[in-house]
DNA sequence: CTGGGGAAGTTTATGTCGTACACGAAGAGT
DNA sequence: ACTCTTCGTGTACGACATAAACTTCCCCAG
């Protein structure tokens, strides 16, 4: 039959130009970053990252990162690369954590599968390990024992981590139930409250699914933030 | 033909005896809260859901719960009614949360994938529900306003979440690389001690590295609760 | 210039999952 | 006794991660 023959003939001229090497893990990273910023942690495939880089086979990625738990490792560290982080503390303990948190809080807005793995793997990245060591110089100057200062950083990372989360996971199921269009995500708000409102014993929450109110998303996590951060200086000597 | 047959020789007394119906929600949600209880998250399969309840196919559960989404529903909402729920607050709106939140807790700690899931999935079960319910109606007769409580009730739910959801996933890790005996555990924290250590730049991560120290779980916990819960009395009117 | 070794990518295969579908058998209601 | 419904099974399919064996190419030592 036809030229193209892989099988019966093989002809030079009729197969594709032999690949060159072309990978490393930092073009498989991006792409991986590409995909999952795109099409979720679900559509995260090492499938979808190969093909994402070229015509690239799913196996080859293999040979630079291993298995997917280290491309998700060098996905979370390449990420937290990209969050401005000061050489030096500067004058104020609080702006320097609230603007770590806020870089941060910008990143994984960027990047919503980063609060899911955050949680999944170990911190041991060496932009992960940077980030932490400057939250921990700037308590430890404040007075805090190194114990304290990890405890007073994890409370900080656990309120911008799970914002993220919660944000994120939202942002997902809408997108998964196709509530982007206003109808149905009033629909869908409909049937909540419908069922909030036959148990007969939930008139506040009834009430906010019916008119649901309250700070923006960015306003609640200033709030959270600012809860972490007082009750800090409330235990700094 | 004789009865019973589906081989060479048909005996009654060699066949096992007709399944009767047996399954219902609450068998194969306890059963998968078993399940997910001893072998974690990975571990919970429908095949493993199935096996747990006796001689079933993973197929049979899919007449009771639709599908593994529905099952998860349902485990959140079984594990949400094992939390003690006051009919009424009580007369301190702080005890009552913070009861509410270490109750909650307590609830985590038997049911480690409970964390995971709850970020994943919409709080839409009655139980669910019900202690949502709780918490506004405490913060609203302290002069909230709904849309504020929620704020507020989130910020709770978030540190007790992250709470568990972080010291689940180090619990995960340690059991998948079979940390659970000291010498082991010593290697991997030896290990990344080296890693940030080789850095040159991390002094605190390379002190805390080598003689951990701080609060335990518990009052690390309790540290982060009675940030919340000051930041709200001093937001309430 | 050459040839050999190792690295990069592909092909093929394996085992595990969730779950759609069609079937058969076991009560319940008439 | 007959039918309708409800429950559980068997089989099958398509993803997915990844192991193993194979092929092709590059580079460097002789």
């Amino acid at each position: 039959m036809g030229e193209g023959e892989t099988t019966a003939f093989p002809l030079i001229w009729t197969q594709p130009p032999p690949r060159r090497r072309g990978l490393d893990r930092e073009k498989i990273v991006a792409a991986a970053i590409r995909v999952a910023d795109e099409a979720g942690l679900d559509g995260l495939t090492m499938k979808a990252v190969a093909a994402g880089l070229g015509p690239y086979s799913p196996m080859a990625l293999y040979r630079h990162v291993h298995s997917k738990e280290g491309l998700f490792d060098l996905m979370l560290d390449a990420a937290t690369a990209e969050i401005p982080l000061p050489g030096e503390p500067g004058g104020d303990w609080r702006d320097d954590l609230r603007t770590l948190a806020l870089e941060t809080r910008r990143m994984t807005a960027r990047h919503p599968w980063f609060a899911v793995l955050v949680h999944a793997r170990p911190p041991a990245g060496p932009h992960m390990m940077r980030r932490l060591e400057f939250m921990l110089t700037v308590l430890v100057r404040q007075g805090a024992t190194v114990g304290e200062a990890m405890t007073y950083a994890a409370l900080i990372d656990r309120h911008v981590f799970g914002s993220a989360l919660q944000e994120s996971e939202e942002a997902r199921q809408e997108r998964r139930h196709g509530l982007d269009d206003d109808a149905r995500l009033y629909a869908a708000i409909a049937a909540l409250r419908e069922l909030a409102a036959a148990d007969g014993r939930l008139p506040h929450l009834t009430e906010w699914l019916t008119h649901p109110a309250g700070p923006t998303p960015e306003e609640r996590f200033a709030i959270g933030l600012d809860f972490v951060l007082d009750g800090i200086a409330g235990r700094l000597p």
